[in-house]
Formats: structure tokens, C-alpha cells, sequence
DNA sequence: GATGAATGAGAATTCATTCAT
DNA sequence: CATGAATGAATTCTCATTCAT
């Protein structure tokens, strides 16, 4: 119909501003981002902004939703891998911080927000939220079946073990992010060191 | 004498001024800080400011560096351990995590800030930055006498080392920072597990 | 159209703008000139300015290469003359003075601006000059005409002939404009003798 | 006394205070000029400044004066060269154009001010001068003495010739303080020229 | 005499937003 | 649907000047 194609019509435009706005925000992080760059990057007016989204804000909750919805898409993607918990868990990660990396000023503004509302899906420190978020669900499954297997230490508590990986990989991945320009060969030795550092105390020694 | 009296009171203007500024930067970060409500938080004109400090920079800078060096201080008071490095590791991050946690606001603006002044002051992801930081430089050291003294895994590279435990440590700070309310209960049981996984990586063991 | 309507409008606009500009500068001159007294002047608010021109810059530009345009163009429309190139000379200093002392407060504060963006135009003691400067151009090759003529001095330099002419002329405008009220009878027998001194100079010709 | 002595001491002071003053105005211009700048040069506080001086105006109009005084006392003493009279009048001239590109920013201020009180100490275009500015009095019988020796054209008007090479001269001047970065080759050039041109003119002459 | 403190006015820009068209 | 025009509030910073001490 012509409402269709309206509607399709209007979510193009949509998408075309949300692009601008990604692409600056990439570039000059999220205080960068100005209505008038959006416009100048698009070939219209600033006013128009305020036909498709109620203002800037509303411009910024978008992209930050869209980017946490992809990050934790690509991160479920990560097959099982039941002989090899490990490996598992450094894919996994691995697949983290190159997404996070890639969509780096979105995320850190998300991790870093203290919204309550934005809290609610990235809080993770509490205890028990292995039942809540299906992430760290899954990732204490692994950890336990890694237990079960015999590849991780026994003494290790699962949940607490999740949280402080994931913790431990935040800090990289943000300090990255801050940091902004350091060269791939070193990022690559940090990001190696890292899961060396993590899993030399993780796998179970032979004298345990 | 009189000029004594005087030095004290521009210190002391100094001093208010420092406090408004920190004030708003804990409520609303750096890019949040700004001339004008710095002088109306404290009754005076926008003028005023150049009068102690050189620009909105000086300011910056001063809370910058006070920040830090109420930091380094602490961490620098931890006394070296020679025959356990890994309690003095985990004593000094210990304290670390307690003092970040105490100046949390100001903390996670300065570590989170990518302004180049100040990450020329944060930066620590570089290659060789034990040779210019004295901090990495201690803990590398720290790390080298663990070695040596056969505590700690031969094959680990100090820098690269110093840095993961680093950006581990920065993760849990930063995350417990953001999550604010987590119980002191919970807090402890995760920086408990936090050395535990850092270390069971880093001890040397039997089987090497 | 509309849109011819709207151009036009926003031309009348601009011009409104550097109407207001060029009676600021008249009356104080390009120093005085503020964004401020600008809108001021006009009932509008500072930052429409932004809308109309990049920025200060852009106005007073805009203004200097109309002044200069309107004074090139008069002065560009004076015939060649083959036979007598000192008539051409004195025709066109000449109208170059008339023009000069009409726009008077523009002119004096475009010539005695060392604003660097203002020199480019208007410098011409550089050596070569000639070859970058149209007008100055023009009067080397009449100069050079005179000579292989035989009406001038073949001894003579012409680029560096052209700079006199032109700096002695110019002071003779300076100073008329700054001593505004000289009565026109004084002013032309000021400017008859002023080219009877370029054309004949001071010391006794044998042929006097 | 005592009252000398201060008198003595003040005076010492403002001269501290034109010496600043000035030497910011040579280096910056006029409009550089500011209070802050002048105490910050001769290490005391702005305040003062209006214990010596009404306002920053008076401080600048003092150095005009002073600038002015010191020209004129360098022309007046050229000595006559009753021979040649051309020469007298090139070296008047010459350290006349010497002085004021030493003293160049406040040579322009003073030279193109339209303030009345001004314009009675510099004016010089309108018709009987030769009666009243004792320089150009002095300009005058010099051309008066070359025509009576022969040295000068016998069809010229003193009076208007005085004011044509004072103008002429005066555009060299001014042009050269404008375009500031003269070199010192080209400026020896141009100065040789201007005289070359006064004093044969353009023209032909049957003897060359 | 001298000064530190303070200010009000003004400088150029930038930005999100509104609104009539 | 789109925009040009306009604004008010904000930004940092500079400056001449005043005044109590």
C-alpha cells in the first residue's frame, strides 16, 4: 500500500540518520556527535532530525541498543565446544572484544552508563545472576561443565569465576578503547596475554 | 605577616575553586566541567578564574594530578615483600581498588577521560611503558624478583604481565564503580576471587 | 520560484549584514568590527551571523574584495593609450584617487590593515610583484611601452618605478583622507602637481 | 628634598611604564597594547598603572607625543648644504623615513589619527603651510634656495612641491610600515627609487 | 605607594531546538 | 515532507577598570 511504502520510505530515512550518526560517533565518540554534523553528512536540514526522532537523545538510545543487540548476537553465536570448554570460553571473548572494539564508542557508553534502566541489562556483579542474564548463564555452564570435565580447578566458584573473567575483559577492552591508538601488534600480544593469564590459574594442574 | 595571610586566603580561593570543580566532575564527568559553573557555585564572576588559574586547563590538570597523586601515594606507602611478591602484588591492588573505590567519581573520570593531557598521564598500554611509568616500572620489578625468586612463572613477559593484571584490576574497579550498590559482602567475595584467578596464573608450578 | 524568492531573500540578508559591517568599519574601522555590534545593528541575534558567513572572517573579506573589485574595476576600465602612455598613467591614478577618496574610510582601513589575509591583496612592495599583481602588472607593461617609446627614461627600473608611483600616490590619498576637509580647488592643484612632479621631477632639465 | 626625590622616583616610574608600553606597541601595534601586558613586562601589579596614568589613553597618547617630538628633533638637525640643496633635502628626508620606521607604530598612529588636536601638529595640505609648520617652512626656502641656485625647475610652486615630496614620501613610509616584512635589500631599493623619481621624474629628458 | 581581588562587558563560536512556510 | 531562518543559552577567554586594604 502507500502507507507501506510510506513506513519504508520513513524508516530509510531513519536509517540513513542513524548511519551519520554512527559514523561520527565512531569517530568523535558520542560528545562529538552534533545534530548540524548528522545534517551536514546527509544533505538535509538540521530540523528535519525532528520529524524522525523526538530529539538528540533519542538518536543516541538508538544506536546504543542496536549496538548491544549486535554484540550479544555475535557473542551466541560461538558454538559449544564440549571437549574443549576453553576454547569455548577464549572464542567467545575473543568474538567480544573484537566486537566491542569495532563498535567502540557505543559501547562504552553503554557499559559505562549508570542509567538505571541500562543497568538492568548490563549490571552483573550481583550474586546469583547466573539465573538472570542468559549470558553469564551460559558462561557459568561452561565453566561448570569445564569442572565436570576435569579441565578446570574444582575449587573454583562458577559464578564468581564468570564474573571476574568477564570483568578482567572489560577493563582490557575498555582501557583499549580509551586509549584509542594502540597499534594491532600490540593489541594482539595483550589480548594473547590476557587469556594466558586467565587460564594458566584456570586449568586444573596435574599436582591439584 | 600579612603576606602569609594573603598566600593562605589565594590558597584558599584556590582550594574553593578546586572543590566546586571536583564537585561538578564527580557529578557530571569532565566534559561536564565548565567555567561559568564553577563561578556560580561558588558566587563569583567568570573572570575571576584566570586570576588563579592559568585556564579551564590549570583546573583540570590540578584535579588531575591531586587525584593521582592521592592514589600513587597510597599505593606508593605499600612496603616492598621480598620474599612473598605476590602478597605485596596483592597488597598494593588491594589498596589500590580501596582508594578508587573511596574517589570513585573522580576515578572513573579521569581513567575513562581521552583527553591527551591526561592520558598522558593514564596511558599504559604502550609498548616499554615500564621505563616511563614508575608505577608499571615497580610492578614489573615486582614481577622480575618473583621470578627470580622462582614464585612466579619463568615464561611470563613482566611488562605485558603488568599490564593484563593492570587492565583486570581496572575492569573490576570500573564495573564495581558503575554497578554502585553492590554489598560489601559481595564486593570482598569478588576481589577475593579476583587475585585468586590473577595468581593461580601467575605462580609458578610444579609441572614447568 | 520560491526559490529565486528565498535566494533573493538571502542575499538581501547578507547584504543587509555587510551593510551594517561596512558602516561599523567606516566608523571605526575594521578593528572595531564585532559580530556583536553587527546583529546589534541589524535586530538580529549573534549567532545568525553563523548562518549567512563561515565565520567574521568570511564578512570582512567579503567587504575588502567588494572595495577592492569596485576601485579595480574603474581603474581597469581606463583605455590603453598607445601614443601618450603618461596620459594613461595620469588617467588612471587619477580616477584611482577619485574612487579611492570616495570610499574613503574603506579604503584607508583595507590599505592600512596588516591583517595578513588583507595583505595578500593589498602588498605590493615585494620584489616580482609584478608578476602576481594584475594591476601592477598593467603598469610595469604601460611603463615599459613608455620606454620603448622613448616618452620614459630608459634608465628607469620599471617594477620598482610602479612601486613609487604607486606609494607616492598613495600617500597623497592617506593623507587626503585623513585630513578630510581640504578644499577641492586645493585638492586638484595638490594633484596636478603631484603628477607634474612623478612626470618632470625636481632638478632643472637642460631643456627647461 | 624629599618631594624631589619622589618626584624624582614617580617620574622614574612612568618612564618604566612608557618604555614598556612602547616597546609592546613597536612589537604588536597599538591595538596589542594592554595594561596587563605593560605591568606583566615591569613586574607589577595593573592597579598601579592608574596611580602614574588617567587611563591606558593617556599612556598612549604620551609615547605619540614623545615619538613625534624625537622626529622632528632628528630632521631639524640636518644641517643647510647650500650647494646642493637636493641633497639636503634627500638626507632630510632619508632620516626622516629612518626615524619613523624606527618609531614605526606609533609613526602610523600619530600620522593617520584624525583627532583634531592631532591634525593641528601634522596637518600639512592646505594652501599657506609654508607660513606656519615650521618644517615645511624650512622644505620651502630649501626648494626656494635650488631654484635661485638653478639646481631646481624654476616652473615649480615651493609650497606645492614641499607638499607632493612630503606626501610621496609619507606613502613610501606608511606602505613599508604596513607590509612589515620589507627585506632590508628591497627596502634600500625602493627608498634609492623614490628619490630617483622626485628628483628626475619620469619623463624623458633630451640630455640623457 | 602598591596590590590582590574582583567584576562587567565584550570577544568569537557552537549547539539543540523551534517554527512558519 | 522538508527547510531556511532564527534564537537563546552555552562555551572559553581577554580586558580596562575599581576598590578596599
Amino acid at each position: 500500500m502507500t502507507k507501506d511504502r510510506q513506513l519504508r520510505k520513513k524508516d530509510a530515512i531513519r536509517k540513513t540518520i542513524l548511519d551519520a550518526a554512527r559514523n561520527i560517533i565512531s569517530q568523535e565518540g558520542i560528545p562529538g556527535l552534533s545534530i548540524r554534523k548528522v545534517t551536514n553528512a546527509i544533505g538535509y536540514s538540521p530540523a528535519i532530525i525532528y520529524h524522525y526522532f523526538k530529539d538528540k537523545n533519542e538518536i543516541v538510545e538508538t544506536l546504543v541498543n542496536e549496538g548491544f543487540g549486535r554484540i550479544l548476537a555475535s557473542v551466541g553465536s560461538v558454538e559449544r565446544n564440549e571437549r574443549e570448554p576453553e576454547k569455548e570460553i577464549k572464542e567467545v571473548f575473543t568474538k567480544y572484544i573484537k566486537m566491542s572494539l569495532e563498535f567502540s564508542e557505543e559501547y562504552k557508553s553503554v557499559m559505562l552508563s549508570d542509567d538505571p534502566a541500562v543497568l538492568q541489562k548490563t549490571g552483573l556483579l550481583e550474586e546469583g545472576i547466573s539465573n538472570k542474564s542468559p549470558t553469564m548463564q551460559r558462561l557459568c555452564e561452561t565453566l561448570e561443565r569445564g569442572i565436570a570435565k576435569g579441565n578446570f580447578t574444582a575449587t573454583i566458584n562458577p559464578e564468581l569465576t564468570a564474573q571476574i573473567i568477564w570483568t578482567a575483559t572489560f577493563g582490557l577492552i575498555i582501557k583499549l578503547i580509551v586509549e584509542k591508538n594502540v597499534p594491532q601488534a600490540q593489541l594482539e600480544r595483550l589480548i594473547d596475554h590476557h587469556f594466558e593469564l586467565m587460564f594458566k590459574g584456570l586449568l586444573k594442574r596435574e599436582e591439584d
